[in-house]
DNA sequence: AACTGACCAAAATACAATTATGGTCATTCG
DNA sequence: CGAATGACCATAATTGTATTTTGGTCAGTT
């Protein structure tokens, strides 16, 4: 059994104790067991907790790039292939198992380093919606501003959409959603005259 | 000494008591003894803490009210009503002693009283901010869609390119911001071809 | 040489004792 | 006589302490 399979069957192993029981309730024991390895063993490969957190988060991030990159479509313009991108990474975001357990945290113990990795994967997002925005600011699409920002506020604007109103309110569907997003983004409110 | 000077004497004393330390931290001993009266007399004009607070929140509202009524000018047009209604809104928030200390007190403890107490105060914001968008709509000058919705983000918006965006990065300049928010509610991304 | 698990200091938890607080009401005061 | 009061009480919050758990190490095993 090589190093490269042991490095693997921890990491496999933390994945799944990560999103099953979240950061704090995740033992390096418990992660040692999961694996059938030494505790010993899991700091040859990484130098601590933090660190194997971190390994599993950017993993998870690349993941989240190689589903968005899917979604981009030449034949399509600007607006729908960020609409499209958007709702892959947020589906992703709110269907997998350990940003699901890591928000419970957060909301419910307020572990730090969970509030912390879901900050790290929200930027990861932003970042990549950063390169998407300048592009369409090369090709002239839309206007030259710049691009962080926009990115940012797309990220903020579609989670208030889907997140933080249905806290208050009856859900709104995908289709309503898409038209919101496209009339914040796109045209803006001003009733075309 | 009236009635309803003596229920006035224990309004200030908890207004400056729930800004100074807290809701938690905000004894009815420690009101009753700022108020100059007993501490039972305190229950003879509200039922418990949480009403006390509660009405305390309501006058805060009510006042952001008649400071965004000034701001209010029929000369100009909807948009920059907008802007300068929720710029009046956001700094008194963001300046008032009661706020800042509520936002520190959730931050630190999270105690949930005092974040059900800024929510309060923010669905008075959206809810004010729905009145003025209705007019807009029935004016014709910005496009027919649920008034509920774009207030919401409206103010998600402004709290983003405000407060949230300068948690990671450099702050915006009133400039920067107030032209953020034109594009994105006005006119939107999209260039103008 | 790779791997392991007993071991340790430090952190987290559980529990008990103590204190502080919201709310009441018999008594006092104007 | 009715409005005002503060001693009083049940319960919640805090503090202090004993106990357990956990991240990380490293001498010894495979």
């Amino acid at each position: 059994m090589s190093a490269v399979d042991r490095r693997k069957q921890v990491l496999d192993a933390a994945s799944k104790s990560f999103a099953l029981f979240g950061y704090k309730a995740t033992t390096m024991e418990q992660v040692a067991k999961i694996a059938n390895v030494g505790k010993g063993t899991i700091y040859t490969f990484f130098t601590n907790k933090d660190e194997l957190f971190d390994e599993i988060l950017l993993s998870a991030i690349m993941e989240m790039k190689r589903l968005a990159e899917q979604e981009l479509r030449s034949d399509r313009d600007f607006f729908d292939n960020l609409y499209r991108v958007l709702d892959a990474l947020l589906e992703f975001r709110s269907e997998h198992e350990l940003f699901i357990k890591l928000s419970q945290e957060v909301r419910d113990i307020g572990t730090p380093k969970a509030h912390e990795g879901l900050t790290k994967v929200e930027n990861g997002i932003v970042g990549y919606l950063q390169g998407i925005v300048e592009q369409a600011k090369s090709t002239g699409e839309i206007k030259p501003l710049d691009a962080q920002v926009v990115s940012f506020v797309m990220l903020k604007l579609y989670v208030a959409l889907t997140t933080d109103f249905n806290q208050l309110h009856k859900p709104l569907s995908k289709e309503q959603i898409k038209e919101y997003m496209m009339v914040f983004l796109a045209d803006g409110l001003k009733a075309s005259s």
